[in-house]
DNA sequence: CATGAATGAGGATTCATTCAT
DNA sequence: GATGAATGAATCCTCATTCAT
C-alpha cells in the first residue's frame, strides 16, 4: 500500500515558484528594494512559506544567487574548446561566456547589483564558478601558447583577457542602455552579429603579421 | 548686534556635505537601500536638512546623478581628439572614457545600480551626456573615415564601438570581482598599463594589414 | 495481518510527553511566550499531535496546571496532621505545604506566573485544592483551640496564618533569588533544616510563655 | 532672547507616559504578552516613540524594571534602623520592605514574572538593590548582636532571616490568591495590622525567655 | 495517529517625512 | 537654517492553527 506523497516535483514546485519569483523580484527592486508581500504574490503562495522554506528575505536571495552559480556550472561542459582552429576556438570561449546569462536574462540586473555592492559573497562564488569553467586557465594557456610558437604578437596576456572579457560581457550587461547610447534598434541581429565580430577584433587584435 | 549669517560658502558645505554623503550611501546600499539618517549622520547634518534642501530621498538621488554627469560634460573639452596619429585618437577616447569615473569611483556602484534598474532618467541622462561628448559621432566618423581609406579593415563599425566600449569600460566597472576572480595583485600598475593594451588590441584588430 | 495498534501505554506516552514538555516550556516562557513549535520539539512530537490531543495552546495550558492541581490532592493524606505533640503537628503542616512542589520544581514558574496574572480559573483552583486540602480549617482550628487553651498568646489566627504560610512558601518559591541575594550557597543543606526552623520560630512565635 | 526649548518635565512626558503605560502593560501581560501596539495606545503616544525612545519592547522592559530599582534605592534612607527599642527596629525593617512596592503595586506582577523566568539581570539587580539598602548586613548584625547578649535565643540567623522576609513579602506579593483562599475580606485592615503582626510574631519567636 | 506543508491574522520594527521650536 | 521629537504607513517576520495525505 503506498501512502501517497508528495512528489518531488510537487515539493519542488511551491519552492521553484519562490525562487522564479524572487529572482524577478530581486532583479527588478534589488534586495532592499523587493517587498516580501509583493514577491509572494508574484510568486502565489503564502507569504510565510517563503519564511518556511528560506528563513528570510536574505536567505533566499541567497539562494537565487546559488540557483544561478549551480546552472552557470551545469553549463560548464558546453565544451572543451579544443581543436586545431584558432577562431573556432575563441568562438567557443565566447559563446561561453554568452551562455552565462542566456535564458537567464533576469539574472542580469542581479547579478549588476551584486557588482556595485561587491559582496564578498558573490565575489567568492564568480571566482570559484569561474574556476571550476577552467575559463582563467584555459583562456591564458591558449594565449600563452600562442605567443610561444609565434602566431600572436607579444601582447600582456592579463590585458588581452580582461579586453576579451570585457568585449564580451559589456554590451551583454549593458545592452538596454547601451541601445539607447548608440542608437541600436535592431538587438537581435546586432547580437547575433556579436560572437563573430568579437572573436574576429581580437584573433586580428593579437595575431601576429 | 550683528545677526550671524552663514556665508555663501557655508551653505554650499551642509549641500555639498549632504551629496557627497548620498553618494557613498547611494553606492553602498542603492536607493532604496540606503537610510536618511544614516545619510544624514554620515554627512553630519541633522536629517530635516535634507528635505529642506533636496525635498526627498529620491530628489537627492536624482541630485546625486545630475552631480555627476555635469562632472562629465566638465571633461568634455579634454581634447577634441583630432591630429594626425591614429594611435594618439584613440588614446584620447580611452582617456575620455576612463576619466568619467576617475575620482568619482564611489559613483560606480551608483551606475551600476542603475543599470541594473535601467531608469529612464538615467538612460536619457548617459545618452544625452555622450551626445554632448560627441563620442558617438567622433569615434564612428573615425572608423569610418579610416575604412573609406584603406587603413582600417571592413569592419561593423557599431559592433567594433561596442568592443572599444566594452574593452574601456567593463575593466573599470567590475574592477573588484575581475580582480579576486583573475587574481590581479597589482591593480594600479594594471590600470595604468590598460589604456595602451587596450588601444594596440582594438588598432591592430581594425587594421588593414 | 496484524494492523498495529499503539498501545495503552504508547498512547499515554505522546500525550505524557506533551504535558511534560509543555510544563517546562510554559515554566521558561509563560504561556503568552511558550511556542507550539519549540514545544512540540522539546516533546519530541508532531507540532499537530498537540492540537489532536489538547485542542489548543490555552487548553494545553489548563491541561497542565489541573495535573498539577491533581498531584496536589494525591498529597492531600499525607497526614492527618493530629496528634498530641503540637511540634508533630506543625511540621506535618509544613511537609504538606513544602510537597506541594517537591519534585514538580518545573511547576514553580508556572505558579508564579499565575500568581502574577491572577487568573481566575488558577486562583479558584488554588482555592478549591487548599480546601479539599483542608489546611485552611485545620490550622484555623489548630490556633483557636491553642489560643482557648492558653497555650497559644492571643494573637490574631488570620496573621499568624499568613506569616505561617509565608515562611513555609516564600524561600520555595523564590530560592534561586533569594540565594543570590543572601548569598546562600549549601541550599542542599539550608532546605534540610528550614521545616524545623519554621516550627520552631512559629511555635515560639505564638507560644503563651 | 530664550529660544523655548521643551521643557525638561515635558521631555519627561513621553518617556514617563511610556514607562507608566509599560509597566502596566508588563504587568498585566507579561513581557511576551505586552502588545507594543496596546503599549503606545495606553500611554497615547505614537507607536513609534517607543522605538525613538527605547529602541525595543525588551530594552523598555528593562528600563521600567530599571526605575523601579531606582525607586528602591531611594527608599533606602528612610531611617537608619537603629535605637534602642528592638521592636521600633525591626518594625522599621517591615516598613522598609513593605515600601518596596507601596505606591507600585503595578510592580508586583512583573516582579513575581522575573522571579519565575529567573533572569540574570534581575537576580543581580535584586542583589544588588538590597545590598546597597543595607538590608542583608544590618538584620544579620542586629539578630547575631540579640544572640550574643542573651537577648535572643541561639536561632539559625539565616533561617531566621528567610522567615522574617517570608513572612513580610509573601502577603504582599500574592494578595489576590491569598485573599480568596483565605477568604480575607478586609484587606485594608489586615494589611494595616500587619506589620505589627510580623514583628511581634518573629520576636516573640527568637526572643529568649 | 503522524507528518510536512500551508494559512491568515497579527506583531515588532523601520523609515521617509513632517512639525514645533 | 537647524534641531529633536513626532507621525503613519509600510515592511519583515512570527505564530497559532489547520489541512492533505
Amino acid at each position: 500500500m503506498t501512502r501517497p506523497i508528495k512528489s518531488a516535483r510537487e515539493k519542488r514546485d511551491t519552492i521553484g515558484k519562490i525562487l522564479d519569483a524572487a529572482c524577478e523580484e530581486f532583479a527588478e527592486y534589488g534586495l532592499a528594494g523587493a517587498r516580501v508581500d509583493r514577491l509572494a504574490h508574484r510568486a502565489g503562495v503564502n507569504k510565510a512559506m517563503i519564511y518556511y522554506h528560506f528563513g528570510s528575505k536574505e536567505k533566499l536571495y541567497q539562494a537565487v544567487i546559488n540557483e544561478h552559480f549551480n546552472r552557470i556550472r551545469q553549463i560548464a561542459d558546453i565544451g572543451d574548446f579544443t581543436g586545431d582552429d584558432i577562431e573556432t576556438v575563441f568562438l567557443g570561449f565566447t559563446e561561453g561566456l554568452h551562455s552565462v546569462f542566456v535564458g537567464r536574462e533576469k539574472f542580469i540586473p542581479v547579478f549588476l547589483r551584486e557588482m556595485a555592492s561587491g559582496g564578498e559573497y558573490f565575489t567568492q562564488g564568480m571566482a570559484r564558478v569561474i574556476d571550476e569553467l577552467g575559463l582563467t586557465r584555459r583562456l591564458k594557456k591558449i594565449i600563452d601558447e600562442g605567443k610561444r610558437q609565434g602566431h600572436f604578437r607579444d601582447v600582456d596576456t592579463r590585458q588581452a583577457i580582461a579586453s576579451f572579457i570585457g568585449m564580451n560581457m559589456m554590451y551583454q550587461l549593458t545592452a538596454p542602455v547601451f541601445n539607447a547610447v548608440w542608437e541600436i534598434k535592431d538587438e537581435k541581429i546586432f547580437r547575433k552579429h556579436r560572437p563573430r565580430a568579437v572573436v574576429d577584433l581580437f584573433l586580428n587584435g593579437i595575431r601576429a603579421e
